[in-house]
DNA sequence: GTGGTCTAGACCACG
DNA sequence: GTGGTCTAGACCACG
């Protein structure tokens, strides 16, 4: 699992170890059941403290993406079990989609282009997945 | 103006005024030109401390979206000052599609649905921007 | 005896076969004098570990619960071998009671439902006991 | 707020931390509003460290007891915006008092006698609520 | 070996 | 002044 932590950004390092983690399992390079470096492991790897490398995978945990077992390991979980109304998870998706399309007028980049890319992105993405 | 603060969010309250500020402008209630309260004005009807409108502010205005003139106040700059080559805003786009497509992925919507939900945003916008 | 383990609770898995054994006898599913598995057996039928299921034996014993006669097996213990005092026992009941009375503040539960609610939970521990 | 701790036991500070906080909560001596000591401040009079006084806040935070605001404090919050469904509350609730009935048999106190021990105990808060 | 707790102490971001 | 992040390092509980 390799992670390309930028220590000197305004996101936390452990933040920064959170979206990493869930976009590799939104792109599928991680699967349930996958076992994730060990606290340890992962803190050697990334050169960052034990306690940080914990507080990233507390967050990934509270958040129903991995589960993590005593003296066993973490483990990506199952997908999905979010405790989130259809509804809820409608809006918060609405507002990241906002998000991208605020970013956009912003950037100077032209409203037509938004939905060829983000096909163009949704390929990769399951291109990705089949791998 | 108003915004709609969370004091209680984990989203520090300077940075919530930047993220409102740009969607009003992106959404083209806000227009080029369009006079912004003073930093003082601001605090006073949102209720926040004056440094906290300065930063907000400050922050807008280094990302090109206002420009604050010296005794004559705040405006909203046009579009297109953005300080970043094509490829750049092209890769910061990217992230804030991507950023989307991983929130869909954990909170299980399916992907066939992205595009849809993506041109119903997008009608939204333009709607307003035309009203 | 069939437990139900979660090995992704944050309660250890030792605990969690003492509280379920505490519930089983307190419920009448298991009584005085009855057999339980051994070490051994209790570890291949829930596939845990033989240290965590020998814990789980010695914490149950050393309350009381259950007796373990070597090289004749675990038997459950007459009830009232508690080895505190009638103030003790009074203060850790009430402990538990207030525990609930907290919990249900806290989930919203009217204090009006409680005593209903708790003569429910009674009727039902006294059928099976019956049964 | 004084808090008792116990180092001793092996329940972790930051957990016997977050009980009494909630007790305090249900019993009203806390009551929505209400500010609590800041992190430094806690940490001082119960002489631990301020990640552990933190972790207590934040545990707090994230179950919807407190609020915690950039640079102003913490504060107790507006009661029972619990995410759960009615029938989990309920389910939550059941295993509390499932948990004192369990207790009590072990304890070898009769089950005649909760009714009326829970009564007393639920006037006991409600004197405490009123005060 | 794995995760969990706790301390001491530094530095930063926020308002 | 308040909370947030991070490190180094110790010791413990679990399986």
């Amino acid at each position: 699992m390799d992670l390309k932590l930028n220590p000197s950004s305004s996101v936390p390092i452990y933040a920064q170890v959170v979206s990493q983690v869930r976009a590799l399992v939104a792109s599928r390079a991680l699967r349930a059941g996958d076992q994730l470096p060990s606290i340890r492991d992962l803190a050697a790897s990334l050169r960052i403290n034990r306690n940080t490398a914990a507080k990233a995978y507390e967050a990934l945990e509270s958040d129903g993406v991995i589960e993590m077992r005593q003296g066993h390991g973490c483990y990506v979980t199952g997908r999905g079990v979010t405790p989130w109304s259809k509804e809820e998870r409608l809006r918060r998706l609405e507002r990241a989609i906002d998000q991208a399309l605020v970013e956009a007028y912003h950037l100077g980049v032209p409203f037509e282009e938004i939905p060829g890319l983000v096909r163009r992105r949704l390929e990769r993405f399951k291109k990705e997945e089949s791998a």
